[in-house]
DNA sequence: AGTTAACTAATTTTT
DNA sequence: TTAGTTAACT
């Protein structure tokens, strides 16, 4: 329900800057009473109402920042203290492995080991693989099924397009995948995928690519994520008493982060809850950026239908940002016409506003965070209390280089994970051949890796062989070792192979896992091949399976092991330093941060040009609820930055603000130039004004983004009159881009920018120290910049101040 | 079989 | 621009 009178803002209320009192708190005993209920304290009515609605159906809207988990949290506790179930008798599903595991902690802190029963607490998928693991052979396959990585995925697919005759350059195994998990998002098996969407595909050939596909990995004992799900509904549907069984065991439901379900987890929760109707989603429409990946807002809108009589609670105090933030966000996300409605309020008041500021480049525009930051961190905030969001993660190179530049301490979240790195795919895939000798994925991913001489030519044989006879294709190995079809060479090097693998399978009848997976690692050659390669990544590759033979020492058996990493793929690296958080606006929902900075604010890169092209009006208005997401993480500060130029691929292209800046209420931001971030004092406007004048073709004047400049600029859609720069999204050649950003580096502000205005001390064949990368030799000058090939680190790009004489 | 040189594509990514 | 893949060479 909307925000009532009576809870309206007291003056002596609860400041606003003030983080909600946290469930560990709460859940700690007050007086000799004891626990009794304390978890209930602090809630406000609406939270509380949520809370306390624990029968029938339950939606909660929650806007970002009202304490969404938190009621989840203390709703499950309720209904475990009022003993209205078991612990073992809740389903509750989250997205993220993080995600169930924080909430796993909370509830902890609240009821203690009782927690430990809530067997039923997890990810969509590995609840629906729980579910699988009993009932696997109602889908054809064994409950010692295994599950398939992408990798794997395209693999199997590749054969599959291969042996259809199509060419797999035009259709890649990739895109057919991602065909794939579409169809599967939508809840769809081979027979269910509509006629209109048969022409996809290779002219129609996708779904018998499905078929066969299917059949190949019930062959195999496998599926991939997608299965999960759709072979639960599977069995569901075909067998009324599995499903009724699993209706009385889970007396209440409960789903986070219900605005990201697909259509798929949809109709997996609407069986498993259409029993006792005591499910409760929570969820924020405002926050739904996945679409592309499948998610369906409007399952959010289907849930009053589904569930006649739902109650529907609305969260909209924020306890998270202040009033300017709170305010240029839903100012934004009220363009957006498909919303259900929600408006966030604070009882903080003041703050500062959001700060919008146009740059030049993408240099300029990392130099100037990078300067914010310094800044910050010298007014006493924390490196960790900072975090950059990004679109895409092209845009994080830029402000990694001057961090390096600058010694600023940050970290990447995201990007490639740790499991899901080629090395740590070969080594798992040695266990699971050494588990199970028939994983032909795994087989053909290290029969030559590392290089033993069985080419690709060898293993297509092999593979043939193994189809023909209908046996795995290891045992295709050892018919073919003893006949003539490969040269003596190849067949020696795969009979050692197989030799090989014979006794570290008896080794791992016998001795600990991560010892095996020691000795598999030297005696396959594989560490040997690695400590060779001169490669850049080749050390870190090392430290990765140090790493990973570090992390198997947490499980008991190699099976629990490769269970856990086939669905757990989340290995927390220890955040304890302090470090900017550098991420994507994707990543960063469900994190807050005291400051945060939002650059690349530019047509075409946000909102993306792709998700435009692609979805039309949803795609911007996704891109819009990201946006929302991104100024939304924010405590305290919030900074908006844009440029007029960027490289993208190489070109540089001109580029304008984004429409989202525009969108925001005036009344709430600051435009840089007012606040002089780069303003010498007075008579010094040296503001962004002037540096968009800087290269001294432009007319863009605009010293900020409400002048009149720069509207006009966008109705132009172009930035000059007397021929500077072409139409919006034109493109030249660099070559200038030192020389246009050299008036902005001679004030000298920086350290890194102050050194380079002397000519280089160095030349080519220097043996130079630097403090981060250790000892290298410059191979390269340019100006202040040094290409330097340090021995250890390999080849940066650093500038000569930060590098001394060897 | 393995190396190198040319070619090409290029968001976001929970499991 | 760069990374990743394929085609031609050794």
């Amino acid at each position: 329900m909307s925000q009532g009178f009576d809870s309206s803002p007291s003056s002596d209320g609860f400041p606003g800057d003030l983080p909600a009192p946290r469930i560990s708190d709460l859940a700690r005993p007050r007086g000799p009473e004891g626990p009794a209920r304390t978890y209930l304290e602090g809630l406000n009515p609406e939270q509380r109402a949520a809370v306390e609605a624990t029968e029938g159906p339950v939606l909660v809207l929650a806007g970002a920042g009202t304490g969404k988990t938190r009621v989840l949290t203390t709703r499950l506790a309720h209904i475990l203290a009022t003993g209205r179930a078991r612990p073992w008798e809740l389903l509750v599903v989250t997205f993220t492995n993080k995600a169930a595991r924080e909430m796993r902690e909370r509830i902890t802190h609240i009821i203690g080991d009782e927690a430990e029963g809530l067997r039923w607490l997890g990810t969509f998928h590995s609840v629906a693989a729980q579910i699988l693991r009993r009932h696997a052979e109602l889908v054809g396959l064994k409950s010692s099924y295994t599950i398939i990585d992408t990798d794997d995925q395209e693999r199997l697919l590749k054969q599959l397009i291969e042996a259809a005759d199509i060419d797999a350059k035009r259709w890649t195994p990739r895109a057919l995948a991602g065909l794939i998990d579409t169809w599967k998002n939508r809840g769809w098996t081979p027979d269910r995928v509509p006629q209109s969407e048969a022409g996809e595909f290779a002219n129609g050939r996708g779904i018998t690519l499905y078929r066969q596909y299917q059949e190949r990995l019930r062959i195999l004992n496998a599926c991939d994520f997608g299965d999960l799900l759709l072979h639960n509904i599977t069995i569901f549907t075909a067998n009324p008493d599995v499903l009724a069984d699993f209706q009385r065991r889970f007396q209440y439901v409960m789903v986070d982060e219900y605005q990201d379900t697909n259509v798929a987890q949809y109709l997996w929760l609407r069986l498993l809850a259409q029993g006792r109707q005591n499910v409760c989603c929570v969820g924020d429409d405002d926050q739904s950026i996945y679409g592309w990946r499948g998610a369906e807002v409007d399952n959010i809108l289907r849930f009053e239908r589904d569930f006649p009589g739902a109650k529907v609670i609305k969260l909209e105090r924020n306890y998270r940002s202040t009033e300017h933030i709170l305010a240029a966000a839903s100012g934004l996300i009220d363009a957006n016409k498909s919303r259900l409605g929600k408006t966030l309020w604070t009882e903080a008041s003041g703050g500062e506003k959001v700060k919008v500021s146009g740059v030049w480049d993408g240099e300029a525009e990392s130099r100037m965070v990078a300067d914010e930051i310094e800044k910050a961190k010298r007014a006493g905030r924390k490196y960790s209390h900072m975090a950059i969001l990004v679109r895409a993660s092209f845009q994080m190179r830029a402000f990694e280089e001057r961090f390096v530049m600058l010694q600023i301490p940050y970290k990447v979240v995201g990007g490639p994970r740790f499991f899901e790195r080629a090395e740590i795919r070969d080594a798992h895939a040695y266990l699971r051949l050494i588990q199970s000798p028939d994983d032909d994925l795994a087989f053909e991913r290290i029969v030559n890796t590392p290089k033993r001489g069985i080419g690709d030519t060898s293993v297509q044989k092999l593979l043939q062989i193994a189809r023909l006879e209908g046996i795995s294709t290891v045992e295709a190995a050892r018919v073919i070792i003893g006949g003539d079809d490969l040269p003596a060479r190849t067949r020696t090097a795969l009979s050692n192979f197989l030799r090989d693998l014979d006794r570290w399978r008896a080794l791992a009848a016998t001795t600990p896992h991560q010892r095996v997976m020691e000795a598999v690692l030297e005696e396959s050659g594989y560490t040997d091949a690695l400590r060779l390669d001169k490669g850049p990544t080749s050390q870190t590759r090392l430290e990765n399976l140090k790493e990973l033979v570090q992390s198997m020492s947490a499980f008991d058996t190699l099976e629990g092991y490769l269970e856990h990493v086939s669905l757990v793929m989340d290995l927390d690296k220890g955040a304890g330093d302090d470090a900017v958080w550098i991420m994507t606006l994707h990543s960063a929902k469900g994190l807050e941060f005291p400051l945060v900075f939002l650059p690349g604010w530019e047509e075409g890169v946000f909102p993306s040009q792709r998700s435009m092209d692609d979805k039309g009006e949803k795609g911007l208005e996704e891109e819009r609820r990201l946006a929302y997401v991104g100024i939304t993480r924010a405590r305290e500060e919030a900074r908006i930055s844009f440029v007029a130029n960027r490289q993208v691929y190489g070109r540089w292209t001109s580029q304008l603000p984004s429409r989202f800046v525009d969108e925001l209420p005036l009344a709430h931001v600051d435009a840089a130039s007012e606040t002089g971030y780069y303003g010498g004092g007075p008579g010094m406007q040296q503001t962004v004004s002037s540096r968009w004048d800087d290269p001294g073709t432009s007319t863009f004047t605009a010293g900020s983004y409400d002048s009149p400049g720069w509207k006009r600029a966008q109705e132009r859609t172009a930035y000059s009159e007397k021929g500077g720069f072409s139409e919006r999204g034109s493109t030249w050649r660099s070559g200038g881009s030192a020389a246009r950003s050299a008036p902005i580096e001679g004030e000298g502000r920086l350290v890194a920018v102050s050194a380079s205005s002397a000519a280089s001390a160095y030349t080519r064949g220097d043996r130079v120290f630097h403090v981060k990368f250790g000892y290298g030799k410059v191979t390269g000058v340019e100006g202040n910049k040094l290409s330097v090939s340090f021995d250890k680190a390999g080849d940066k790009k650093v500038i000569d101040s930060f590098v001394e004489k060897a």
